[in-house]
DNA sequence: ATATTTATTGAAAATGATTTTCAATAACAA
DNA sequence: TTGTTATTGAAAATCATTTTCAATAAATAT
């Protein structure tokens, strides 16, 4: 029951725990592939009739902000948000259900330092990810 | 002079070569960091003072089609194009002037066939960004 | 060169996503 | 409880992008 756990984290930053965030935490954090703003308005009124899309923008910022979510970046679009994995992880999606799996990638350290010195760059900061098709789509 | 290696593109592939085209193509292609439309429609506008927003839209659209530029995803938005490197390259953006490096990342294979081992996936494609900053910047 | 065909143009309007405004409501600390 | 104040949803505003359309101009055929 990991949505109690956000909306602690909510509470713990000030945030008040509504009806309206319930439905969109019990959305978000169940969920196993990214949703954009209105799926999840739309999955969340079936908890929470009375939901708006504003509360819905409002609240992902708020996740996104507390590291709970993160931003999807796709091909078609970038409004996807999906749960966090724990600790540094990367995205693999599948390009036919939009299932996401998460992946470590620290293997990226010798090639990032490499890159480093041959361009001159401070790299502070990477993306990765990957798209495909999971198992049962293949 | 690439800029008319590209109308030769546009213009191979049956598309005609007007002066608003050439007033974007010049400016996406001699740029060193990703440019929105509105600043492609400002810059290109000092070579074309006709040159209409949408058009810009347009030919941007033309000349991701063709592969002569691609999208640049970034935490801050992703309507931002950039000229396309040769070959398989990955970017390493700098945070704080923008601008753009150019990068071969084909180290990942084994990385990539050890996810697809683990997870199930048959992986298609990745996206690799670096962020950091320039040599000047630092 | 010139005429002809048809892709291309810019402006305005339409659409879609996201943000702001605002008065009413409800969370929660006292 | 009660009072304070963050939060709410609806409507309006904003911003990015796309569509519509009549006028124009590029490229081909003459």
């Amino acid at each position: 029951m990991s949505a109690e756990l956000w909306l602690n984290q909510l509470h713990e930053n000030g945030y008040r725990v509504t009806a309206a965030r319930r439905a969109v935490v019990e959305t978000v954090e169940k969920s196993t592939r990214a949703l954009t703003p209105v799926e999840v308005y739309d999955m969340g009124r079936k908890k929470y009739r009375a939901l708006g899309l504003v509360t819905v923008y409002r609240t992902l910022e708020k996740l996104e902000e507390l590291h709970l979510i993160q931003r999807v970046h796709q091909p078609m679009g970038c409004q996807a948000f999906i749960s966090m994995g724990q600790g540094h992880q990367h995205l693999l999606l599948c390009q036919n259900c939009g299932q996401a799996a998460f992946f470590e990638g620290d293997d990226l350290n010798s090639l990032i330092s490499s890159i480093a010195r041959k361009t001159g760059y401070q790299v502070n900061e990477h993306w990765l990810q990957l798209f495909g098709l999971c198992a049962n789509c293949r």
